[in-house]
RNA sequence: UGGGGUAUAGUGUAACGGUAGCACAACUGACUCUGGAUCAGUUUGUCUAGGUUCGAAUCCUAGUACCCCAGCCA
């Protein structure tokens, strides 16, 4: 579970400030988190960090986390979005919870349900002379609120009479008014130097049809009004978000000073920036939306779906959001921690198979035309609990490609010409003769078995350095295979020269189809598991499979010492 | 030119006035029927400049760099 620190028995800050409130008494020792995502995207490996945050953060404590939506803004979010989120989240945190519930949020709520008390609120806040209703226009408001450098101007509507408000306000709620034609401000000050102050718009008269509420209201609590006052509604003691919202929190520190309301404390960390690929929510839909990728769950994306797609089990996301830790301090990390969490998980878990990529035919010269063996394979090396298995072994088999080399290099040794390996569980294999086609590709090796290694070891002690992996011709499924590689193809693909945008450090190369030749025991392999294929990476049975036709993902590639080896050579 | 933040190995994260530690990456080596895994080891760090102190990543002062803020988005 995520959430503490990761040194042992040091706290992240987080934990210190929470721990400090229990020793004061502050929430009487009560630590009520909450996730509060907006339903209008797919939620990315970002969010898996705030979710592991915040329930981890509960958990730890003996509190509880409440999933919110919080849901005001019609016009950009949808039901599709909230049934995505409640199931990645319940997927994210399976097994984690401790009383064994179905579902791991304490309290499902929606910003939704609070419209009606927001909306009394802000009337409440008119009457006491603390807002209004502005009749600027979008534009006059921009050029009414200064810069940075330059104070903004009072709104000529802002000494309106309370019940000259009261009065508009209810007709903005009534629907007297179009859309955009006013707002109700927060009387605050337009000279402050944090411009979330300069009199915030609280909320619009907006028509669209709500997810939830449908077309009940036609105004619209802004974020900023509506969230502070949800997290005091569902009482949450830590409130918990992103650097951004660091200058808000005055603001919402006056609406419920003004309120009089339960005060949470607000604590914001550093957001999760991965390399090679993007997490902006904006960009990710545009990937969507314009058919870079094939959805928000394609295997490429950083969305929780694209990497339970991918092949990613909760638990190696879950060590991930663990191991990066939380600060304040904007990084962004490498991806390489995400892989390794991955590996570490299912190097445990996932049985190990044989599979070709990139098949080349073998014939064995000297095998047995019409012969057929059942061979043993172990299943998990690291667990031998989980068995064994049987490969048939014949004539014929399909070895990798990149597993034979006519002129093999320095510190090769796989196979070439006259050489002998290893083919894992079998027999050593001697290769013979090369044969190539008119082009001078080599298309099939001619080779000899030594049937007293069968096995793997040979009786007279000698040893051979190259182990490769194969399978059967004649017994081999073909699968699709999805060879996936980084979204992007640097580390930064923000950083991206003036007038250019992020799709030009898009990866060209992220996907490659091949169709591979599998071992046949993956013949009736189910949607959504896992296998190692040996030597070459994780593998995920993908959902576009069917009867008769295996499609996978690699999720991430084995460690690849050779690979490092040969490009060091370059 | 305003306000709010943040700076510790390549990347993250600890150390809360007392030996700068851990993880990932990189590099050595051992082992190995996966060039996987595992094991052992190595390299690399306190933004800068002053100051306080027996002693500073930590406290003080002055700088520097980077991020965020001018939606009727969240």
């Amino acid at each position: 579970m995520g959430g503490s620190s990761n040194a042992g028995g040091s706290l992240n800050f987080i934990h210190q400030i929470i721990e400090e409130d229990n020793k004061t008494g502050r929430f009487e020792g009560r630590v009520c988190t909450r996730f509060p995502p907006e339903p209008n995207g797919y939620l990315h490996i970002g969010h898996a960090k705030s979710i592991c945050l915040n329930f981890g953060t509960a958990r730890k404590y003996g509190g509880t986390c409440n999933l919110r939506f919080d849901d005001t803004n019609p016009e950009k979010e949808e039901q599709e979005y909230v049934d995505s989120i409640m199931n990645d989240v319940r997927w994210l945190l399976a097994g984690s919870a401790s009383d064994g519930k179905p579902d791991p949020w304490d309290g499902l709520f929606y910003a939704s349900d609070y419209f009606d008390q927001l909306y009394e609120w802000a009337v409440a806040l008119t009457k006491k002379g603390k807002a209004y209703v502005c009749d600027l226009t979008p534009d006059q408001v921009r050029e009414t609120r200064g810069t940075p450098n330059k104070a903004g101007e009072n709104s000529p509507f802002r000494d309106r009479s309370v019940e000259e408000n009261l009065k508009l306000l209810e007709g903005m709620k009534n629907g007297e008014f179009p859309d955009g034609a006013r707002t109700l401000r927060a009387k605050i000050d337009m000279a402050s130097p944090n411009i979330n102050l300069r009199d915030p718009v609280m909320y619009r008269i907006l028509r669209a049809t709500h997810h939830r509420t449908g077309d009940q209201w036609c105004i619209y609590a802004m974020y900023d009004y509506a969230h502070g006052q949800s997290d005091s509604i569902e009482k949450i003691t830590h409130s918990i978000c992103t650097l951004e919202f660091e200058h808000h929190r005055p603001l919402y520190e006056w609406f419920i000073k003004e309120l009089g309301i339960h005060a949470p404390q607000q604590i914001e960390f550093a957001r999760l920036n991965l390399t090679y690929t993007i997490m902006s929510k904006r960009k990710l839909l545009r990937l969507v939306k314009d058919n870079h990728v094939s959805g928000w769950d394609d295997p490429r994306m950083p969305t929780i779906s694209g990497l339970r797609r991918r092949g990613y089990t909760p638990e190696s996301i879950r060590a991930f959001c663990e191991r990066i830790g939380v600060s304040k301090y904007e990084g962004t990390i490498e991806m390489a921690w995400l892989e390794d969490a991955l590996r570490a998980d299912l190097n445990k878990k996932a049985q190990r198979r044989m599979a070709v990529l990139r098949p080349l035919k073998v014939v064995i010269d000297n095998y047995p035309e019409t012969q057929i063996e059942e061979l043993d394979a172990v299943n998990n090396p690291e667990y031998p609990s989980a068995g064994t298995r049987k490969v048939p072994f014949s004539r014929e088999l399909y070895i990798e490609h990149t597993d034979f080399h006519e002129n093999p290099p320095k510190g090769y040794f796989r196979l070439a010409p006259g050489k002998e390996v290893r083919l894992r569980w079998a027999y050593f294999l001697k290769c013979e003769k090369i044969i190539k086609d008119d082009a001078g590709n080599v298309i099939e090796l001619r080779c000899t078995y030594d049937p007293t290694t069968k096995g793997g070891n040979a009786p007279d002690g000698r040893k051979v350095k190259g182990t490769i992996h194969w399978v059967s011709a004649h017994h081999a499924v073909p699968a699709e295979v999805r060879l996936y590689d980084h979204l992007c193809k640097v580390p930064f693909p923000e950083d991206v020269p003036e007038g250019q945008d992020f799709l030009v450090n898009l990866n060209p190369n992220s996907l490659e189809v091949v169709t591979a030749m599998l071992e046949p025991n993956l013949m009736n392999a189910a949607i959504g598991s896992s296998y190692q294929f040996e030597r070459l990476g994780y593998f995920n049975v993908d959902k576009d499979s069917a009867a008769g036709k295996l499609v996978l993902n690699r999720a991430v590639t084995l460690a690849d010492t050779w690979a490092k080896i040969e490009k060091k050579g370059k």
